[in-house]
DNA sequence: TATTGTTATACTCTATAACTATA
DNA sequence: TATAGTTATAGAGTATAACAATA
């Protein structure tokens, strides 16, 4: 009996009640950029998470530890973890906060920068490959358009 | 000494480099469009991967093992449990394939359906929440902006 | 009393490899 | 030889509760 060769689900299902879910088409493609994004990193010892704490400190943006688990929607104790690593590797600091000294700031240390730096080079280049079918303006409209579901809490 | 409360990072770390990243912005988004999609699904004992096995089935697309993990870009593994569960309480049934006898097709059961309706249902309601500064012409945009991120590769 | 960071723990999810039955 | 499903297991990620220091 000749096969007929599976056809992948993909194009078949995109008429599909869940294909044209929103939740759904935003878990896969954030699976998508993720895979691109973690691959990207791997080289630099870093993740997207680890990676993210570390964009915010190297701006300078002195977090403290609850604001980065607000920020990142993640639990305090996971950035507890995060910041352990990167502390570990002399990639950040946690600097006493004068005015509350139960918070503490995360600062990135010089070679913190230097690492940030490659990493969004490298995250950078590595994300024209999912978003390589969207162009600068389709981009930014993607941007302003999930900066309005990502912050709608 | 006065305390500035301490101000919501979200707004105030807008312009920073991590912020306009598509791949943060989509991770967040999930992360928001996850939460508010299992809390509406708990009460009927789904979660946004089982809903979306059992939605695919309910559609009477009789996908195989093999086409789910694809499609939900998870291992075939994972699909198992994922079926199983299902399948225990009566809502898929595995379906033997005649032409390739290693394949079974999952297909919902009338109970399956039933409860899938139900489903979505408590699905659209919830999202109203996490989509609710966009109108329909920008979530339609927003959807097929996604579906070509999510499926680049 | 409430909050920040921390530790501990249990739970879920993920990734990998091997096995079986079919092809 | 290769593929679909399955099992087992180790690792990563998540959620929860409790604690010390500080507000």
């Amino acid at each position: 009996m000749p096969r007929t060769p599976a056809p992948s689900p993909d194009a078949a299902w995109a008429g599909s009640d869940l294909g044209n879910d929103l939740s759904f088409l935003l878990a896969r493609a954030n699976a998508v950029a993720l895979a691109a994004g973690n691959a990207a990193l791997r080289g630099l010892g870093l993740k997207a998470r680890s990676y993210s704490v570390l964009s915010i400190a190297a701006e300078g943006l002195r977090p403290t530890q609850r604001e980065l688990a607000e920020y990142l929607r993640l639990d305090p104790s996971q950035i507890v973890a995060l910041v352990d690593d990167l502390e570990g590797r002399g990639l950040v600091e946690r600097r006493a906060d004068a005015r509350d000294r139960r918070s503490k700031a995360v600062v990135a240390t010089a070679e913190g920068k230097r690492l940030c730096a490659a990493a969004r080079a490298e995250v950078l280049a590595a994300e024209e490959r999912p978003y390589a079918g969207l162009d600068a303006e389709e981009r930014a409209r993607l941007a302003e358009l999930l900066k309005r579901v990502a912050f709608a809490d």
